[in-house]
DNA sequence: CACACTAATGGCACTCAGTGCCATCGCGCA
DNA sequence: TGCGCGATGGCACTGAGTGCCATTAGTGTG
């Protein structure tokens, strides 16, 4: 076994996770020593910090990861596609590193809900998103009037939608179609917040946009978007 | 003096936070103990923690007044103003607060951005207003189809459009007209999200817009409601 | 003025998170 | 077998946060 040393680090992580989301529900966070959690899996407290940097960060392990893959996206997208698509598509990976997680995101989704350490612990790290589209936004659409301040409401906007559809997900116990759920509300992300509409810059042309009273908003700006681009 | 008891708590308070505010931009967060902010203020280090719980929180002293006032407005607000409205009245108030500040505001910006623990600790508070807006906000849209997906992207929006304009402020040190930039922001926000254009209900009516290409999206859609609203 | 009552204070001791240091161990390799 | 190296875990230390309690300041009452 040539693989075996990274192979057992990766046993302690998951061991020493465990054993946390076991202790953290059964007696509490605060009631749960971080020597009770590094005895459950079997090592050293000194050890449990090696792998961890607080305690809170146990029961997310994987949060870099998740943050990589959204920066990849972002770093391989083709500047031909529109930049909110490629924000829905980068907090869409995210969602599926929820899924994939299965059960455990539903156990630290519980721990989230009752201990406000690790909800603050939690909004932090959704938080990082936030930055991350934003920044993305920010950079694609350059120094445009009010450009910043779109980019922060779109990013918000798009990461607002995958936090929705997550919880509900997670609230169902993992029940659900989460995906089809959120590539609906991304659509509508995009309907109402895109901004190719407003980049037609080739004069003065005239649209002539005929509407029904009663027609959702989302599809009058969706028509008006396709008018606009020819 | 008759209410010389509650003015010395506010003094004590208030001395507190300056000498936190003081030291952590002197010698760094970690580096400045519970001990010296306490003895800073002339107390004791066991009377820091009646006043703050945390000592993290010692330079965010007023954010639960900021939350009760967000709270006022959605309790005193009439079922007649439209929802976004509402909320960016009541998010407007958390900003005319933190102007109110002045220069604190601006220090406890630059504490917030150089030390992590106090940037989380922000990003939590700010939080809580994304919290009560959104909950206003799916009260109020009831039990309408994606009201629940609606409140949640338009309320992190506002927050959104919030946190832009405060932070431009605050990068600014202060200067500029921060509550202007607000209210045009929330207007582009209410012109995008507003849900009230997509209410029409009377019919088939006809609608026809004449628009042309290059007008920003906002103004189309604003256009677009004013021609469906009569 | 003397006295009592109440809230605030501050000192003390304690638990526990987090860190630096170092001896030891397991394991591959020559 | 001996060597090198990363991982381990024990130890000691700092500092945050808390419970407990005696003391004090400030207020009302006779």
């Amino acid at each position: 076994m040539t693989s075996g040393v990274p192979d057992r680090r990766r046993r302690v992580r998951e061991a020493l996770t465990a054993a946390a989301i076991d202790l953290f529900q059964a007696k509490g966070f605060d009631e749960t020593t971080v020597d009770e959690i590094a005895a459950a899996a079997g090592v050293g407290r000194r050890t449990f910090f090696r792998y961890f940097p607080s305690k809170e960060d146990v029961i997310f392990p994987d949060h870099e990861a998740r943050l990589v893959r959204v920066a990849e996206v972002f770093a391989t997208a083709s500047a031909d596609e529109p930049p909110l698509s490629v924000a829905c598509r980068a907090v869409h990976t995210v969602l599926e590193a929820y899924i994939d997680e299965g059960v455990i995101a539903v156990q630290r989704y519980r721990l989230t809900r009752d201990f406000p350490q690790l909800r603050a612990r939690e909004i932090a790290s959704a938080h990082t998103y936030n930055i991350a589209v934003t920044r993305y936004l920010r950079d694609r659409v350059g120094d445009e009037p009010e450009g910043a301040l779109w980019a922060e409401v779109a990013g918000s906007a798009v990461v607002a939608a995958h936090n929705h559809v997550l919880r509900q997900w997670l609230k169902a116990g993992g029940k659900g179609d989460a995906l089809g759920k959120a590539d609906r509300a991304f659509r509508y992300i995009r309907e109402t917040l895109g901004v190719t509409a407003a980049r037609a810059d080739d004069g003065e042309d005239v649209v002539v946009a005929v509407l029904r009273r009663g027609m959702p908003l989302a599809n009058v700006v969706r028509r008006i978007e396709d008018a606009l681009e020819r």
